[in-house]
RNA sequence: CGGGGUGUAGCGUAGCCCGGUUAUCGCGCCUGCUUUGGGAGCAGGAGGUCGCAAGUUCGAAUCUUGCCACCCCGACCA
């Protein structure tokens, strides 16, 4: 791993400009703010929505779908939640252009002023909330268990390409429950599908806890977080899950008639992932020769690259590729044949490396003669030349050996990345080498805060499986029972 | 919105301090031949409002003034 390469989200976004996401779409700053998804990439993206959809429906869950726009009246519900996105909201004010008197540049209306201003989406809570209203009457209709693939807003001071783009897609969950008991159970699930998801399909360990008060989504009662550590050594929130009581509910009066007949405010979850995943994938992964992508989430998890010398050559080695990828095909694996004239096979060599691909094939004239044929891991870079027969059976224990390894070389990057502070100096000396540092808190905002300040280290998590040890405060010295993880973050 | 920086071909750049032929080089692109088991070689070619505007000057990429855009750091945040 080169420090040049995985120093900085920005640094990826350099090398992958032409490959998976840019944002210079236009010269318009606020544009340029957004992503174009290129297809490579949003490839890359679908494989993560057809792996989460499933598991969102195998937990009982239905997709929906929700207006952008929500009436600015909605947004003034929710105290807190409102206070949280006030700051970031891309508001509509008009209908209507026109073509300006001088005949050429458009202008806005003034006629076409809207009675009352529609805020973009910066999260749906709201527009949900004010239509699950109809939907709950009683015991019956509960639990509902809703899921939106939707683009949001946030009108971001500053963006970062994959990590704060200032629209970027994402998946919402907006579910109500008759008891409190259930909504928090509904909001663990679903943090255990995310850490499920990072860590089998992303091949990312995470760290699944809850975030400290300040940390915390706006309008919850408690935030559960998964957090990943990427190779320069600064942490990512990966995904988010909120238990919100009953504030939404309340809020737009949402209740529901129990068994006896009592009316009761439901109880709400939130949940969501983003594109931000695209980015936590890069950087968790990737080397100085490009992405590495674990077979699970490879648009192509084998690329075949002919090795001829004239177009009879060619033509044979086409024939039989085919049967190769029949039989590797059959087998579910995506396979693409790269038979272009117009490069060459060192060419393609480089290209696919940069794609990420976990496994290639190259075929010559020789192999042709000898009933073999060359693979190359992506992950280690690894050649050997293999028989042709039973090739199927191979790439799937290499595929599946590729995923797992990734795992545990992030795994392992993590683990040596992870330490204890039971002093502020050791404490600050850690956080600047970077990594997670586990450290006791007094659990006051005032410490985080000062902390922060004075280290840019925020509180990630507590972790939830983190065992109870009676300590002290790395800042304060006051008395803790368990460590909390802090680490610099994206 | 504060602090710093940069604008020259699709991308990356030299030239600017000290004004002077036809604006430099690399990548990429196009054509031809030779090539093809790790990003090919040679030859030829196309591509430029030097961010914009005004000024100084015989002459401005270069000096002056104004404006614009973008990047980085900070506040904000998934």
């Amino acid at each position: 791993m080169a420090k040049d390469f995985t120093t900085r989200a920005e640094d990826y976004s350099k090398w992958y400009n032409d490959l998976v996401v840019r944002a210079d779409l236009a010269e318009h700053s606020a544009v340029r703010g957004c992503m174009v998804i290129k297809p490579y990439g949003y490839a890359i993206w679908e494989k993560m929505q057809a792996a989460l959809d499933k598991m969102f429906k195998d937990t009982g869950h239905q997709n929906a779908y929700f207006p952008l726009f929500i009436p600015k009246s909605y947004l003034s519900k929710e105290a807190a939640h409102v206070e949280g996105f006030a700051k970031e909201c891309a508001v509509v004010t008009h209908y209507r252009l026109k073509v300006d008197e001088d005949g050429k540049s458009v202008i806005v209306d003034p006629e076409a002023k809207l009675e009352e201003e529609l805020i973009i989406r910066p999260t749906s809570e709201t527009i949900i909330w004010n239509t699950y209203k109809n939907w709950i009457q009683s015991y019956r209709d509960l639990p509902l268990l809703i899921n939106q693939w939707a683009n949001v807003v946030r009108w971001e001071m500053r963006t970062r390409l994959f990590l704060r783009t200032a629209e970027f897609l994402w998946q919402e969950g907006h579910t109500a429950h008759a008891t409190k008991a259930e909504a928090i159970e509904e909001a663990e699930r679903m943090l255990d599908v995310y850490a499920d998801f990072a860590e089998n399909f992303m091949a990312m360990p995470v760290i699944k806890g809850v975030k400290s008060e300040s940390e915390r989504f706006a309008g919850a009662l408690e935030t559960y977080c998964i957090e990943a550590l990427m190779q320069d050594g600064k942490a990512l929130q990966a995904g988010t899950s909120h238990f919100l009581g009953q504030n939404f509910a309340k809020a737009f009066d949402v209740k529901f008639a129990d068994t006896t007949g009592k009316m009761d405010y439901v109880w709400a979850t939130s949940w969501g992932v983003s594109t931000r995943l695209m980015g936590a994938l890069v950087m968790a992964h990737s080397d100085d020769n490009g992405l590495v992508l674990p077979p699970k989430l490879a648009p192509y998890q084998v690329v075949i690259v002919p090795i001829y010398r004239g177009e009879e050559e060619r033509n044979m080695i086409a024939d039989r590729v085919e049967e190769l990828m029949v039989e590797l095909r059959a087998k579910g694996f995506s396979v693409k044949f790269d038979n272009r004239d117009t490069h060459k096979p060192g060419w393609k060599f480089a290209e696919y490396e940069f794609k990420g691909v976990p496994v290639r094939l190259a075929i010559g004239p020789r192999d042709l003669e000898n009933g073999t044929i060359e693979v190359v891991r992506r992950d280690t870079g690894e050649k050997e030349i293999l028989q042709q027969r039973d090739l199927a059976n191979k790439i799937d224990h290499l595929l599946e050996h590729i995923q797992k390894n990734l795992y545990q070389k992030a795994l392992d990057f993590r683990d040596n990345s992870s330490h204890v502070a039971d002093n502020y100096d050791e404490f600050k000396k850690r956080i600047d080498a970077g990594g997670f540092v586990y450290a006791h808190w007094d659990g006051t905002p005032e410490t985080e805060d000062r902390i922060k300040n004075e280290t840019k280290a925020t509180i990630r998590c507590i972790p939830l499986d983190g065992k109870l040890e009676a300590g002290k405060c790395v800042l304060t010295g006051k008395p803790s029972k368990q460590r909390v993880i802090f680490a610099k973050a994206y």
